[in-house]
DNA sequence: TGCTTCATGTGCGCCACCGAACGTAAGCGC
DNA sequence: GCGCTTACGTTCGGTGGCGCACATGAAGCA
């Protein structure tokens, strides 16, 4: 966990073009991300927009009687606080650190200022954003038309793409909140996945075992989404 | 259906500042969308973009099997076509016209330099798709949580939003593709309320009784919705 | 070691929605 | 008016996920 703490780990930092890399790399701040911090609440200011390195943060909404429901994951990839330069400064929904690690972050006003610069930043975060808005897109029709066992591999794939390992620490509880499900649901469909072979789990640890049969056996949301990842924001550097 | 064909009836080419005002109004062209319509497939190319005056139009996605489901409606405060200034240039969604009317388009190319100007024209149209982005996550939300009755209650009212009068020019079967459901289904939900007396249905025509009773019986994501695009889109003019 | 807590497994009744098949009636073309 | 298409109504068995209650077993802590 305590890997070299190179902004660069993050795909949108490592794609900034020299000069702007060279201004905002004295702006970065690095901070640790425990599990279930809270990075803004729904309808709050943010103060801050965060790069995951390591981290992985969930955008979730909360419905009046408690439920959630996961509207898309964040990691090293992408950037969280998309609505900062978006115009609106808040969302309704809530950003919770779903797999602790770190990240960079950057204060609301130089994010901001950087953004109305109006250059290479501005497009390559419009396309980020793109790419987000599909992987929403994608997760409501995932929610209305496929099983909680596709679902479940979807959501696991689309984790690990956005950590080192195959190791996912993470509670059957934690993961039924994400998709909105019974955790029970959780329990059962692991419990296949398990005897299929696919992954391993004891207490809070997953191990995949085999990354391929989860493809197989996921819908075709996650390669819909995973293609127009790759479409709108091109690998730059290797991780 | 003739009104006068007024570009300002859409409310975001009606919160221009003069002087883009004057740019665009030369450029815009008016047209007719016949329900149906297909404006763009699924990872197509757009050649325009749309500002609907009295025109609905749904953002849907499709899935392998030939399921479907509505992402996001757009009305007359709206664009379809935001991926055109976000840089994807397509998305995995298609748009179709939902109810007939007009609209005006403006070219791409245009439209992207417009938007490269990165002056008022841009931070307006970036809090649109802000919005345009609460609307697709609370759909998510409200795919997975909430009962059938709810959603069609709640399509209703966002419908009934962008539309002038207090009447649906709608099958149940194409209500059915929007919402994801079986055609059964919404017969059953709409029987319901009509007994409630909320509207009344006649093949293929709906008229809403009792707007306010809609409100009541819909969940809450009708409401976060709504306020979301008062709160990024304050209305500049009247309709 | 014994106690507590937390993560996971399991069983049961319930209900919304699904899939398919079929019936009915309104509108339209001729 | 006749027949066709279209839109809506209804039924029936099946099932995935829900809500609840409770058992088990692993970690942690004293």
């Amino acid at each position: 966990m305590s890997a070299l703490p190179d902004p660069k780990a993050n795909q949108l930092l490592a794609s900034l073009p020299e000069p702007e890399w060279q201004r905002w790399r004295a702006k970065l701040e690095l901070v640790e991300m425990p599990l279930g911090q809270v990075l803004y609440e729904a309808g709050g200011t943010m103060k801050h927009v965060y790069f995951p390195t390591t981290a992985i943060v969930s955008l979730l909404y909360v419905t009046e009687n408690g439920a959630s429901a996961e509207i898309a994951i964040v990691g090293n990839e992408g950037i969280v606080g998309i609505s900062l330069f978006m115009g609106g400064h808040s969302t309704p929904s809530r950003a919770v650190v779903q797999s602790a690690g770190q990240a960079y972050r950057l204060k609301a006003q130089p994010m901001k200022d950087e953004f109305n610069r109006a250059g290479p930043v501005l497009h390559l975060l419009l396309r980020y954003t793109q790419a987000l808005i599909t992987q929403m897109a994608q997760t409501a029709v995932c929610n209305r038309h496929h099983s909680l066992d596709q679902q479940l591999c979807r959501w696991l794939l689309l984790s690990l793409d956005r950590l080192p390992a195959l190791e996912l620490l993470m509670t059957q509880d934690l993961i039924s909140n994400m998709l909105g499900v019974r955790r029970e649901g959780v329990t059962e469909a692991a419990h296949k996945l398990q005897k299929a072979g696919l992954i391993r789990y004891a207490r809070g640890r997953i191990t995949v075992l085999d990354r391929g049969g989860l493809e197989k056996r996921t819908c075709e949301c996650y390669e819909v989404v995973k293609k127009e990842y790759d479409r709108l924001l091109p690998a730059q550097l290797a991780t």
